[in-house]
DNA sequence: CATACTAAGTGTTGAAAATACACTTTTATT
DNA sequence: AATAAAAGTGTATTTTCAACACTTAGTATG
């Protein structure tokens, strides 16, 4: 029982990406073959790899984002880190861990960033060499493989958290929007409704939140003012 | 370049004890004849080492703040890892790490767990294998080894949140408290002042906080109506 | 060109919460 | 008996929060 003999560390992004469907979770599904001659079945996992040797943990989850998802240039931040020392040894991950680990036994402790994308302008279109990369409504996430519910679960609250204590939201938000967007995304994502008017009497006074001079246009009824975001000028409240 | 070819996890631990004379934080001194026939000069530092092959993060604190301050039985919150590759790479960390470990270059990514006890009834008598230990006002402590001051600030502002948000102040008071202690504690720690009346009406309204049938005693003045919290019933808010 | 459809946009009122503020009470000490 | 020291208490004002329904501007259709 020496101290850290070889231990694993490993970075897991929660990649969010929202439009006006929902709120999405970026996952990977597991390659088919792996399991062609073995046991189990294929799983989603959040995309997540071991960190280099010589590697910020915030330069790989980026890294491995885009590795994973081509994914780049988001907003990354760490909530959690998740160290059970039985988080990776659970039969029905085992195929999966000998398929792309040199030492599939050994134990990994891993840290969660969660991350935010808008999917309005610009789906990314994510690749994998690792199979198939999807989004999946947070509301319809299956079973992960490891402990990724649970990690996917952390990111979600660290998420409702800091929607009303930074200012996040344009993050997942096309960069001129309307208040009927913003206020579905604050509806998306804290699972609330919240009343049309006194929410516009709370985005007025948000002043990182300003209006242009620019209409919605080609929608049939009236057209919405369209608002974009200005960077915080003092506090990063 | 490979990934994690030997990487070293550690925790450390930000222990926070409270009483009528502030806020402190346990620091360890490192030890004086480390340094007789070497460069630099000791330094404090956040007790914390590395985890063991087999151990959880949270027991991993537990064991650590025991083994190097015989605290024990506290409340422990993870609030977040630091793995800057250069974090003991500074010139000013190198002579204690060559005495204390037998891999002394190796990069050591350490999760950040805070700690809350009260100073009251018994001030714990820490003692350690690794030199003097000490209690130390948070608006006192001087610059720490590694990167321990930005680990203690990042605890600070955790416990400041969780103050607001979580039911975790009894862990900083005595079992049997006064209103006014209460206030202190408050003031203290979220460094803001608060009306009287008016704090005192917002404890009546936390149902978590029950007057005793009990005074305090030997005071030259109006002894004071003491209270203790009771478990939360149903919420942990 | 008139009508219908759709979501955008807008104000007021009552309730609740937050703030500001000063004197009386109880005990120990001399 | 007088003093010192912190405990304890209530009200009025301001601010914030919550509830609620109709009008407007554009597109599509006949």
């Amino acid at each position: 029982m020496q101290p850290n003999e070889s231990l694993h560390l490993s970075v897991d992004c929660v990649l969010f990406g929202y439009n006006d469907d929902g709120l999405k979770v970026l996952l990977i599904n597991q390659k088919e073959d792996t399991y062609a001659h073995a046991q189990g079945r294929p799983m989603s996992q959040l995309p997540g790899d071991l960190i280099l040797i010589d590697e910020g943990l915030e330069a790989a989850a980026e890294r491995v984002l885009f590795e994973l998802t081509q994914v780049n240039g988001v907003y990354l931040k760490q909530f959690h880190a998740y160290g059970d020392p039985d988080r990776v040894k659970d039969h029905k991950d085992r195929t999966w861990l000998r398929s792309v680990r040199t030492l599939p036994d050994q134990r990994v402790i891993t840290v969660g960033y969660f991350g935010l994308v808008s999917l309005h302008d610009h789906s990314p279109q994510p690749a994998s060499f690792a199979g198939g990369v999807s989004w999946v409504d947070v509301n319809e996430v299956g079973p992960l493989a490891f402990d990724h519910n649970s990690i996917l679960n952390g990111a979600i609250e660290a998420l409702q958290t800091q929607l009303e204590t930074h200012h996040i939201s344009f993050e997942l938000l096309p960069k001129k929007f309307t208040l009927s967007q913003l206020q579905d995304l604050y509806e998306t994502v804290l699972d609330k409704k919240f009343d049309k008017r006194n929410f516009r009497k709370n985005v007025k006074k948000m002043s990182h939140v300003v209006p242009l001079d620019e209409k919605q246009q080609g929608v049939m009824h009236k057209p919405a003012q369209l608002f974009s975001f200005k960077p915080d000028q003092i506090e990063n409240a």
